[in-house]
DNA sequence: CCGTGATTTAGGTAAATCACTCATACAAAT
DNA sequence: ATTTGTATGAGTGATTTACCTAAATCACGG
C-alpha cells in the first residue's frame, strides 16, 4: 500500500516543521504540502491531490472551517482533520459540519496523530476523547427549561406546533388542518401562553429546546 | 471508604440479576435494590437513598427519562447512569438532558461497569465510547442547508437575529439598538431574504441549524 | 482621493398576525 | 349531574409583515 499523502495546514511554521518531523519518522504517511493559510491549502490541492489535510482553524486570510467547507465541495474523497489547540463546543460542531473528519488536539502524542490520520484515511472518523467529552458534557449542559415539566401540549397543539417550525403561516396551517385561521391563532396564543413566551422566535427555540419537534 | 451504593432498574428481572452478580464481585460496589420500572426506583429511593442509580431507558409504567428527571430534581446529588441496549442519538440526547451524568451500553464489560460507577460516583461524566462515538457521527450528519455558504449576514443583521431568538419584539430590538421600529423591520426582512425563510419561524430555525446564535 | 457597491438607516401602505377576551360544543372525568 | 379540558371560532385594536423605495454612511479598489 503506497503511502498516505498529508497536507498541513498552520499559520505557524513551527508548528509546521514540528509535525512534519513526527510524521517523517512514520514511512506510512507522506508529508505532501504544507499551508499557512487555507487559500494556501486550496492552491496546493489543487495542483496536486492529497488523502489527508491536518487543518487548524484559526489561521488569516481564509481560516480552517470555510476552507474545510470548499475542500469537501470540491473533493469530497479528502479527509480533512481539524487540528488544534482549543476543545470549544462551537468551533467542533462548526467544522464538523463543514465536512471535517476528525478532530484532534495539539496536545496530542506522535502515536495518536499518526493513528488519527491512519483512521480517517481509512473512511473512519476520529476525535481526541477530550473533543467527545467536551461534546457529551456540552449536551448535559444544555438543561430543560425548569417549567417544561409542568408544559404538558395537547396532541392539536403539538401538531400546530410543528407545522408553525416549518415555517408555514396561519393560512397553510389552517388548510391543512381544515379549520379556520382563527382556530389557529387560539392554539397559537395557548402554546405562547403554555411555554411562557412572547413570539413565535421563542415558541421555537421553547419547541427545539425541549425536543417538542423534529427539524 | 465506604461502597458506592447502586440501585438497577431494568424491566427484565435477567439482566438485574446478572448485573447484580456481577456488581457483587466487586467489594466496593453495594447493590442496595432493585426496580423493574420508574416507580419502583423512586419509592426506592424515598425509603433509602443511594448513590448511583442503573438506569434502563425503556421500561414500563414511568421510562427512564421520566425517573431521571424526577431524581435529578428530588435528590441532585444521586448520580443516574444510563444503562441500554440503544445509542440512539434522540435517546441520549433526552435522557442527559434529563440530568443523566453517564449512558452505557448492555455490550459493556464488568471491569468497564465498574469503572463506570466509580467515575459518575466521583462526579465526572462517563460515556461508553461508541455513545460518544455516535454522538460525534451525528454533528457531522447534521450538514449545513445547502444555500448557507452564499448566506452571509451583516454584524447588524446577525445582532438582530440573535435578539429576535432571544424572544425580543421589535420594539425591544429598535430600544436597544438605538434605531427605529422600521430599521428592525428592513433588517428582519432582509434576514428572511436572504435565509429564504417566510416568518420568524422558518428563521429561528434556519439560525439555529446554521449556529448563528447562542441559545 | 474618489467612485462604487454594500450596509444601515428609514418611510408608505395594505395585508396578515398578535393580544386579549369571550363563547360554544363535546368528551372525559368525578 | 357537574366540573374540567380541549377544540373550535369571533371581535377589536395593536403590532408586524410584505413589498417598495431611498437617503446617508462605509469600505475598498483603482
Amino acid at each position: 500500500m503506497s503511502a498516505i499523502k498529508v497536507i498541513i495546514a498552520d499559520d505557524h511554521q513551527i508548528v509546521r516543521e514540528g509535525i512534519v518531523s513526527i510524521l517523517k519518522e512514520n514511512p506510512q504517511i507522506l508529508v505532501q504540502g504544507e499551508a499557512s493559510n487555507g487559500k494556501e491549502v486550496l492552491e496546493l490541492v489543487k495542483q496536486n491531490p492529497c488523502d489527508v489535510i491536518l487543518m487548524d482553524i484559526n489561521m488569516p486570510i481564509m481560516d480552517g472551517i470555510q476552507c474545510t467547507e470548499e475542500i469537501t465541495k470540491k473533493y469530497p474523497e479528502i479527509k480533512v482533520i481539524a487540528f488544534t489547540m482549543i476543545k470549544q463546543n462551537a468551533h467542533i460542531k462548526k467544522i464538523l459540519r463543514a465536512g471535517a473528519k476528525g478532530y484532534i488536539l495539539k496536545t496530542i502524542d506522535k502515536i495518536e496523530l499518526s493513528k488519527a490520520i491512519k483512521t480517517v484515511h481509512e473512511g473512519e472518523p476520529y476525535f481526541s476523547s477530550s473533543v467527545s467529552h467536551e461534546v457529551m458534557e456540552s449536551l448535559m449542559r444544555l438543561k430543560k427549561d425548569k417549567n417544561s415539566d409542568t408544559v404538558l401540549l395537547t396532541e392539536r397543539e403539538k401538531e400546530v406546533l410543528q407545522l408553525i417550525v416549518n415555517d408555514k403561516s396561519n393560512q397553510e396551517i389552517a388548510q391543512r388542518l381544515n379549520v379556520s385561521v382563527r382556530t389557529i391563532e387560539s392554539h397559537k396564543q395557548n402554546l405562547l401562553l403554555k411555554t411562557n413566551t412572547k413570539s413565535v422566535a421563542g415558541l421555537v427555540v421553547f419547541a427545539l429546546k425541549n425536543n417538542l419537534v423534529d427539524i
